[in-house]
DNA sequence: ATGTCAAGTTAGCATGTGCTAAAAATATTA
DNA sequence: TAATATTTTTAGCACATGCTAACTTGACAT
């Protein structure tokens, strides 16, 4: 094992950002859920005026507790009001965030499509790469498939 | 409120498989640190013949502590040997993992490139896409990337 | 050889995200 | 209305992932 030259050079070298990287994913990690849940919650007020603990539980293949437990954590967040026994709605700050999501999680579904990929597929890998684009990534996407779209 | 119809008929209709992906997603986040360790490890042994604890928690922003914590889960999993005050090892299977998340993040990262976007910017968003591509998404990445690159 | 400093470990804690089982509230139906 | 079924909540648990503070070990320099 060499001794006299410091890891940490070689490392920086190649790899500068790679912490900053991983913090900014796990910050992302905290937030996905969240995301899927308001997202979850405008669709389903959408089609039936209310999100209720159950459905939720049912779309994330979850128990009802964990789902309480989750919508608690919205609510302090601010994302979503709810009063026991009744069903879930959205703050307005929810409501937005659902927006965004709802609009990047087409741009990444439209843009896998344009690659060919399946319906299944697309939908699928849609699910886990949604969280994790910059915007300029979106952009890009965006740009590629509606190119794909039009012609 | 709708009382007559069952909300879950609306939804399985337009969501059929959400709470698969959702199922998936879970699954794949608890191997992404795996993923992620495993492959700096590989980085690491590759430049100095050794990954330390302070090395990787440099590497991922997080305490040593934190890093003897993950590494004893990862040795649990027959990832990685260590022992007591001694630098890391990957097993044949971590070694296998780390091979197919190197292959992975390249394809990834020269797909973004491809896409026009900075190395700044690839890398940061490749960190976290690269852990939710299947196998299709991957190969599709890999045709356009190859594409781009030969032109 | 020994004293100092860096590296690694351990214990104890917090938070997020899941679970089960039991209790309470609400809704349905006889 | 009363009985039953469904939904929601609560309590208590587990595990992953992070932290700090205190301790131990190992490496190096004098």
């Amino acid at each position: 094992m060499p001794k006299n030259e410091s890891p940490s050079q070689a490392i920086r070298l190649n790899e500068e950002h790679v912490a900053e990287n991983m913090t900014r994913t796990r910050e992302e990690h905290a937030t996905e859920l969240a995301e899927d849940y308001v997202e979850a919650i405008a669709d389903l007020i959408d089609e039936h005026r209310e999100a209720r603990v159950t459905d939720l539980a049912r779309l994330f293949a979850v128990t009802p507790a964990t789902v309480n437990n989750t919508i608690a954590r919205l609510q302090k967040a601010g994302l979503v009001t709810s009063e026991k026994y009744r069903s879930i709605f959205l703050t307005n700050s929810g409501r937005e965030l659902a927006e965004q999501c709802k609009a990047r999680h087409e741009t990444v579904y439209r843009f896998l499509l344009s690659l060919g990929l399946t319906h299944k597929i697309a939908s699928r890998d849609t699910e886990g790469i949604e969280h994790h684009c910059s915007p300029e990534t979106l952009r890009a996407f965006k740009k590629l498939a509606d190119e794909a779209g039009s012609s």
